[in-house]
DNA sequence: AACGCTAATCTAAACGTTTCGATCATGTCA
DNA sequence: TGACATGATCGAAACGTTTAGATTAGCGTT
């Protein structure tokens, strides 16, 4: 800018407000001043202007795994609503470790984003500190933490899988496995409450071997299937919680020589773009991944734009199950079905 | 700092010197200082050490789609080296939309990021342009540009592709297929050379009509396969050269009533966890993204820690064919298979 | 006792912006 | 004609660091 200032004769000061816009410039050294930005090809540095202004237009994501669709479509539709608005996105996968997530908003913070949008894991505490005391805006996405009081939006995770066993028990399973996440971020919970709710409901007893806990991973969701098809008195049907789990489950069901949904029935959260093409087409609780990062966006620009003082706000929104063939009925609900 | 500096009676550069190691500092002081910092509970501002310092240990990506697997998985291990190395990532989409793509490079270069792994698209002269007068060093991530001399790491896309139509030819198809983005890209360029070149060295012809272009979405994938599946002389095969479009490949043939590998073979590019669980399970290209992230992580990283000068590298990775059961032997083959 | 050497510390200038207040023409009005 | 408002421009300080070079103190040599 100096040289600029230089070239068309000017002070930096001239240019500055000629480039923003924030006091009038004659004509004539507008032009002089345009004509020299062309020939040196001068571009604002960002970095100083951050530094006086105090404000980078720069966000901070971070999220758990960048290879589960879910967060993928989200990290998706949050990406293009920031770039409308002008805004950098910081992309950080925390890869379900606290402190890794720890170290990567201290990380983000350090390079004084305006504000951050967190899928947290594990207890909230060290999150909560951190966030207190940097004073930028923060919204929860798909996971909520006790204590930490800010804008969030989530889905109603116990409806969902209340709504997807239910319909499991309507089919006439009573069986019925399900495989989780650790319960200490808050979906997991929610949806365990969901599987515990729609069998109490329905007058079933919850059998605890039914309840297998993985780390969200592939390997964890085929170990566990494994280990629940292996005993004596199987379920007739699987719900996994999570997204990629479910590709376990169903080699598990495959290397164990059973089919779907033949064998046994098979639903899960999260929809994919294959669901409904390949066999067996997976029932699903569908998430609003369009709306969730809309939301989400949404929340952190308007604290952005200047509305710091409002409540925090908790979006809740809700899932859909995608009923497909990968759960047959069962019993005398399958018996009157094929009279 | 300078709160620290005068809580520790000490000076701003005493501060620095204890803070980088830059220099020695006596216990004593070095006791007071961290003391001081502990209670005002400082933090060091990147903004300001990135101005005076000239370097944000921050790099740029960006990516076409961030929904398609392939680049999800490269993303992901690109983001992991880099979280590593102590340095942040900005990711940005770009829609394979040339205009975002070069609203967003002049953004992270204004922001100036350290680097910058660029999965192209469109023509690379703007690109080239943008590049050469920031001076910073870029990768070239899965498409290469002409006239664009940087480190870039690539598969060899005409051999993978090569290697898979050779593969339906030994099967005993004749007419296959073939889906393409739209071939102003390397990769689409590349893999179509690999088609006709196996075409050719089977010594069968190549029906221009079985050749169709998308724009890389799976709707593309869908019309495209319409169009093929109703013509009087449909193809016995179907190779999709892009990943989203196999799964509208495989929704027309699911609603032109066909069924996959019984009517119709299929094969594809570029690999899914899924593939090999879900019928029919995917005769695919699978692409080495784990060596493809940290082999571009690695070039940059090599040029940001001072290796400026050194000439170009190009790595170019080999892709393996993944025999599922999307695709059935034909004609005598299957005869002789049989017997 | 004067000197030089080393180690520890400090002063002050930079990095590239923004912005407040000052300056300076110019034209208007009494 | 002098006072004054207006509009355009500028000077310089500030943002929070790093760092070159200056300063100081301590200590062993000659």
């Amino acid at each position: 800018m100096l040289h600029v200032a230089e070239a068309a004769r000017v002070s930096v000061a001239t240019v500055s407000a000629l480039i923003n816009g924030t006091a009038t410039v004659s004509p004539e050294l507008s032009q002089r001043i345009e004509q020299a930005i062309r020939d040196i090809g001068y571009k604002r540095n960002a970095i100083a202007r951050s530094l006086k202004m105090g404000t980078t237009r720069t966000i901070g994501l971070t999220v758990p795994h960048i290879t589960n669709p879910f967060f993928t479509d989200v990290v998706s539709v949050i990406q293009q609503a920031f770039d409308r608005a002008g805004y950098a996105v910081m992309l950080c996968c925390t890869d379900e470790d606290l402190n890794t997530q720890d170290d990567q908003i201290k990380l983000l913070l350090d390079r004084m984003v305006d504000g951050l949008i967190v899928a947290r894991v594990g207890d909230g505490a060290i999150l909560k500190r951190i966030v207190d005391d940097a004073n930028v805006p923060v919204v929860l996405l798909d996971r909520i933490c006790k204590g930490v009081d800010t804008d969030a939006v989530v889905l109603d995770n116990q409806r969902a899988v209340f709504d997807a066993i239910t319909y499991l028990i309507n089919l006439g399973h009573r069986r019925i496995g399900y495989i989780t996440g650790t319960s200490d971020i808050s979906p997991m919970h929610d949806r365990m409450a969901g599987y515990r709710e729609a069998l109490h409901a329905a007058g079933l007893p919850i059998a605890e071997e039914l309840i297998r806990f993985g780390n969200f991973h592939e390997i964890d969701g085929y170990n566990a299937t494994m280990q629940m098809l292996s005993s004596h008195d199987r379920p007739s049907a699987i719900f996994s919680a999570n997204n990629p789990m479910v590709i376990g489950t169903m080699k598990a069901i495959r290397d164990i020589g059973l089919s779907c949904p033949e064998d046994i029935s098979v639903a899960c959260f999260d929809d994919f773009p294959w669901s409904d093409v390949f066999q067996p087409q997976l029932t699903t609780v569908a998430q609003p991944v369009q709306a969730i990062g809309e939301q989400a966006a949404n929340l952190l620009l308007d604290r952005l734009a200047g509305n710091r003082d409002a409540p925090p706000r908790k979006l809740v929104l809700k899932g859909r199950l995608m009923i497909r063939n990968s759960c047959r009925p069962l019993g005398a609900i399958a018996q009157s079905m094929s009279a």
